[in-house]
DNA sequence: GAATAGCCCGTCTTACATCA
DNA sequence: CTGATGTAAGACGGGCTATT
């Protein structure tokens, strides 16, 4: 980024801008403290029409941005009749304008993608997190599931065996109390245990296939 | 269907800041 | 101080669409 060109240079192109480009001449005067304007390159894949290759960009000055700000702000679609108002007001071309609020628009939309991708991942992140908390708790539960299992099919065994060995024993099941709550911690889980009174017993231990 | 205008997208170019 | 590099912003070209 070298700027070769002197003094009269610039001055010779001025002079080429201002007939061929009478309505912007005075956006590409350079004013107190701003940069000279520079040839734009030719562009490798063909001139247009209407840059014929010459630069036609300046920096805004700080109000005519903070305007087209505003305006954007406002609404971020240009109608003609508004394009020209502005123009005229900030005594820019109506093109600079227009190329103004769609360079705006691109990179408005731009910065919404990169927010809207940012949520996105943020929510994604919160949900694989959250996926991974309740697989540890399915796997916790599924342990106390089988621990309850092997102490009915203990307590089942043993049932057995004393009924077959002494068949006027006083044992009861229902002298074991509510059933197995607390013991592998199941704590939240009384309620599924809540069977009628004699329930277990009398109909030959049916209320263990209800939570099977 | 041709002409025109406006928009979007991709790209080029420039201005400016930062860093080694 | 200087050159290299990155980034934001102004500008352009071409394609697409709606309107006249």
């Amino acid at each position: 980024m070298t700027n070769s060109m002197d003094h009269s240079q610039v001055e010779d192109e001025m002079v080429l801008i201002s007939r061929f480009y009478p309505g912007i001449y005075s956006q590409l005067v350079p004013q107190q403290g701003e940069a000279k304007p520079r040839r734009r390159k030719k562009k490798s894949k063909g001139e247009g029409s209407s840059g014929g290759g010459l630069l036609r960009k300046r920096k805004l000055s700080e109000e005519q941005a903070n305007q087209l700000e505003m305006s954007f702000g406002n609404e971020h679609k240009l109608e003609a009749e508004r394009k020209d108002k502005l123009a005229s007001e900030l005594g820019l071309d109506p093109r600079q304008v227009a190329v103004w609020f769609q360079n705006r628009r691109a990179r408005w939309r731009s910065k919404k993608m990169e927010e809207e991708y940012s949520k996105l991942k943020n929510e994604h992140e919160t949900t694989v997190v959250e996926k991974c908390r309740l697989e540890t708790e399915v796997l916790k539960l599924k342990e106390q599931l089988s621990d309850a299992e092997k102490e009915i099919q203990r307590m089942l065994e043993r049932c057995d065996g004393i009924s077959s060995n002494s068949p006027s024993s006083s044992f009861s099941m229902e002298a074991m109390g509510p059933p197995f709550v607390g013991e592998f911690g199941m704590e939240g889980f009384e309620n599924i245990f809540n069977v009628p009174e004699n329930n277990y017993i009398n109909h030959g231990m049916d209320w263990v296939d209800l939570y099977m």
